[in-house]
DNA sequence: ACCTGAACACCGTTCAAGT
DNA sequence: ACCTGAACACCGTTCAAGT
């Protein structure tokens, strides 16, 4: 019944310490997320923190699969297809509004650990499709692949992003610098510096997931469309 | 002529610094890079090391490239097919050579950019499929999303991997965890959890370039094989 | 059981000073 | 031009002490 402020009167908890987490990277990128700005914004002592939490890596974990979660909740119906394409357009999102989590899916994908929810979710659609029972674990995992692949390549976006964006300067910029490669070491990339600008990635993300998907039903699913 | 030792010797450069970096990298991982052991190994102060890299990030691309230029240098001749799935074989062997390169690939893929070298190599062999100019740029960020993906989840193996590998252990152990999952909310995970035991992460890895050369196939070459 | 906050053992980076 | 190495401003993590 004393007046305090709002902030000391919430119970630590560690959905409350990873909520604080994500907005910290939200707004002040994956530099700006330390234990001292942590426990600064939650005012209490780094050990208050340990006691709910094992480290950073957990820390940033959790993080990841809270925005995850949120991410992939939106499992709209319909044929398979379009549901790994809404997967992936999730996906998409999410990283433009948490650039943070592109790092961070990569980093879990580089220690061999795919995140269980998405794998899970487009394990489903792989079935759905049709695919096979003994090709499900190799193709799951290959669509996951891409799907996380191009997602961190889709990064920089959301980082240069303002709300409206000066991604076609950025373009511009990394167009030019390709077109002054070494002619003799870099033919191709070169010859491509000019389909950069102007492109669109999210179009050009879902052309991909598309690719993949056609190859799987070249190679699993024979007879026709699943 | 003074008699020193051989290390004191040689003079300080770029390339003998970013050569130790990939020893230290190779023998302690990741955490065993720093400047501090850096420092001694070269027998210098940090200073000297800053006269000729940037930073520390400068540093690990700059080791990286190296160790990518090696393993990419291979170019057999053969049909384009052939050489995309070298190339990822390449890869997949340098990873398990350098098992830090899949975190590292991994961070650069998720700051936007590509390994120039990997974007050349593989999109030489777009071209050379026969993909119609108008698609190289997509095609190729998709078949290096899918190469680059997939490494990294083939790290873990590099890592736990002692000369002939106790991987069947360490597959055990993640497809009994599967099987305990919830099966509520993770199905289709656990039913393709005993797929997992005993499988082989380099024909996985290839199933999975297949794979996208056959959606390449599908899309970009309705004519026939190129 | 949960929290405090000072202390520890590190980092990457800088910079005045040397040669 | 190149190198030295102490110093700076940080980290993540621990832990004795409190409630």
């Amino acid at each position: 019944m004393t007046p305090r402020t709002r902030r000391r009167a919430e119970a630590l908890s560690r959905d409350r310490i990873v909520e604080a987490a994500v907005e910290l990277l939200d707004t002040s990128g994956e530099a700006g997320l330390t234990f001292r700005t942590l426990t600064e914004r939650l005012a209490t002592g780094a050990g208050a923190i340990y006691w709910h939490v094992a480290n950073k890596d957990e820390l940033l974990a959790a993080a990841t699969d809270g925005v995850l979660a949120t991410a992939l909740a939106a499992d709209a119906p319909g044929p398979p297809r379009d549901r790994v394409r809404a997967v992936a357009l999730g996906l998409f999102d999410a990283i433009e509004g948490h650039p943070w989590l592109a790092t961070q899916l990569a980093l879990q994908l580089s220690r061999g650990t795919v995140p269980p929810r998405i794998f899970e979710t487009i394990g489903r659609q792989v079935r759905a499709l049709g695919v096979p029972q003994g090709h499900w674990f190799t193709t799951t995992s290959a669509l996951v692949s891409y799907l996380l692949g191009a997602a961190g390549q889709n990064a920089t976006n959301a980082r240069s992003a303002g709300p409206h964006t000066n991604r076609d300067e950025f373009l511009d910029a990394v167009s030019s610098a390709w077109e002054e490669l070494d002619p003799a070491e870099y033919p191709f990339t070169r010859a491509v510096a000019a389909e950069l600008r102007g492109h669109d990635d999210r179009e050009q993300f879902l052309a991909g997931v598309d690719l993949v998907l056609a190859g799987i039903t070249a190679v699993h699913l024979p007879a026709g469309p699943g």
